[in-house]
DNA sequence: CACCGTACTTCCAACGATGTAGTAGTCGAT
DNA sequence: ATCGACTACTACATCGTTGGAAGTACGGTG
């Protein structure tokens, strides 16, 4: 210890000090930490000495030994978006049920950052990556040369570079889309397009929003489709408010995710609409926050806990076998019909 | 490698091998990384070399001889509440800019994964820990032989066991709940209450509560105090269900939390109370769900990213002195009054 | 009684990085 | 030419753990 102490403070013990209170060497205590063979009465005095010491493996030694960490990342826009939140929740503890632990790394978004995931973060911490992207793209993916393995959400790319989990977001905007004329809406509006972005959820959706109008022989209005930069309600807000302004305002709105929906809401009351009946509203992700809303929102609901499930079961199966081919997973979602789009308000909520 | 080789699949580049390829010393490669003095010839080799074999340093085998992990952990009940999203982004980003990273642990607030999380998580994973405890006491975390620093969040226990980051709770729901009383509210009811933990926020925040009404002159009415267990809508909509179902029932309702408040608004309008005309509501935690409800939620507004930064600031001071006495911060708060305690609904929204 | 297998246990090397000490080589002053 | 002081680099030990091989003791077997 004299020489080089790299530590600083008081020395945690390790299994030398356990070894040595016991009377056993090194390896044995590593045994009986990891179940191996070992004598009843040696297993005994171990366990002793291990608990008199406080003793806790050193992660950064095993992990080194053992050439993996433990650890997943999870790389999201915004945690504090209540749909990363609450996907967050679910892949935390799916990952935990694993044995492993998950880091965070919010990109804001934005290219750097999010450059800065699939090129492997600088260091290898991560056995995996869970990373939904915003700036990044097909191409972006594939150019990758960091082998960390890699599962992509939220996006879906069919026959993409790497793994993938998804909803369909054509059919589900489709679906979202008719519902609303389907209760006979005529200028219905969508909320949340990003021009810049070719390839993202959003275009996905605006895709699936003009199929369900040329099917229901509606014309698509330019004007109608308004962009969002980020999806907070903020955005939201101030794209209801442009579409109030119209001179020919809409009777109907699909917005691309809940907050954009919520905001949204907040303006068409402020500005005296009454929803549904002025406007029907619909949203997407059904985040908790909708369904205690007043009134409650109608939204695309996909099965998030089944999102949180099949990312890590590929990125499992994919540590496991690194050169197995990409694989797709496309997860259910069901359309929640509630109060913004037809059902009436001043009733007990219920589901 | 042939001997023993814990490496599964294609084994990245090693410092050795970028030693190699530069025909320098291993140490060097570690200098040129690390900044130390090198050559401005052989640095550039070494660089080259670095890039050309796509080399990332072991964060393991660093940390091993190093001693730390650049790691701290966060350790709230539920990422999904948006109190704990909100905090946890503001965490994440503190840490980064300091050069660590965050890993999650969610404890669901139960004594079990808290006691695991005070007792130091399994292994030593993380240089310290930010913890906001549901369950554990004063008593819990003063017993604990673990050493890795450790800072609480949310519960202001004075002259504490271990630093401490937090708004001062009774003052805050003091000011609350006068707020009410200056309303003239006269029969004011609290949701959030938790008569199982002698300690919790909850436990100051009745107490806030409690003298509040005193100083107004109102009768304390323990009727009126409504438990919740946990602390999402679904329980605020059912304490609110079970106050409107009282003889007489409340004009105000003071909940310890923003979510409580939500569920409580929705409950109240479903049974045709106007806010705040029939009923006033106050929340606490100012989440950004409650700026854009109908009506918006007056709240006491925690300064969030004072907590990040102070949590951080205290957790890495520790770091590197262990032994110096426990800290106690105290954040401001503010009381941002919005429409469900006052302002006119029907009104554009601002802040 | 020598021999063998079984059941533990020990010894040693290795994972990839960094701290310390030591070795060349350079330069200026003497 | 010699020395000292410096710079640039190398060699080696070490962090705490685990894999593999070697060692030991014991009971049974021929």
């Amino acid at each position: 210890m004299t020489s080089t102490s790299p530590q600083r403070g008081r020395r945690s013990a390790s299994m030398k000090d356990v070894a040595a209170r016991a009377g056993v060497s090194v390896k044995t205590v590593s045994n009986v930490i990891n179940g191996a063979a070992v004598g009843a009465g040696t297993r005994e005095r171990v366990q002793r000495a291990i608990a008199d010491l406080g003793y806790r493996p050193n992660i950064s030694a095993r992990n080194l030994r053992r050439g993996r960490t433990g650890i997943l990342a999870l790389a999201v826009p915004e945690l504090d978006q209540p749909y990363f939140a609450e996907l967050a929740r679910l892949i935390v503890d799916a990952a935990e049920e694993h044995g492993y632990t998950i880091i965070i790394d919010q990109t804001g978004g934005g290219d750097r950052r999010e450059q800065y995931v699939i090129d492997g973060m600088g260091a290898k911490l991560a056995d995996g990556v869970i990373f939904s992207p915003v700036a990044m793209d097909r191409l972006d993916i594939a150019r990758r040369v960091d082998t960390t393995p890699l599962v992509l959400l939220g996006e879906r790319v069919s026959a993409g570079p790497a793994d993938h989990v998804a909803i369909d977001n054509v059919a589900a905007a489709r679906t979202a889309t008719a519902h609303l004329a389907g209760l006979g809406r005529r200028r219905i509006a969508a909320i949340g397009a990003q021009p810049d972005h070719a390839q993202g959820t959003s275009r996905l959706r605006e895709t699936g929003f003009r199929a369900a109008l040329e099917e229901a022989g509606l014309p698509v209005e330019e004007s109608l489709i308004v962009p969002a930069r980020d999806y907070h309600r903020r955005d939201g807000a101030e794209a209801a408010a442009y579409l109030t302004e119209l001179e020919d305002p809409p009777d109907a709105v699909f917005c691309f995710n809940d907050t954009l929906a919520l905001g949204a809401m907040r303006t068409l009351h402020d500005r005296g609409y009454r929803i549904p009946h002025d406007v029907a509203v619909v949203g997407f992700d059904d985040i908790d926050d909708g369904r205690y809303n007043v009134p409650s929102l109608t939204t695309v609901s996909p099965d998030k806990a089944g999102i949180a499930r099949s990312a890590l079961r590929l990125l499992l199966d994919r540590i496991e076998a690194i050169d197995s081919p990409p694989r797709e997973v496309t997860v259910r979602h069901e359309l929640r019909v509630r109060e913004s789009s037809g059902m009436t308000t001043r009733r007990p909520y219920s589901g």
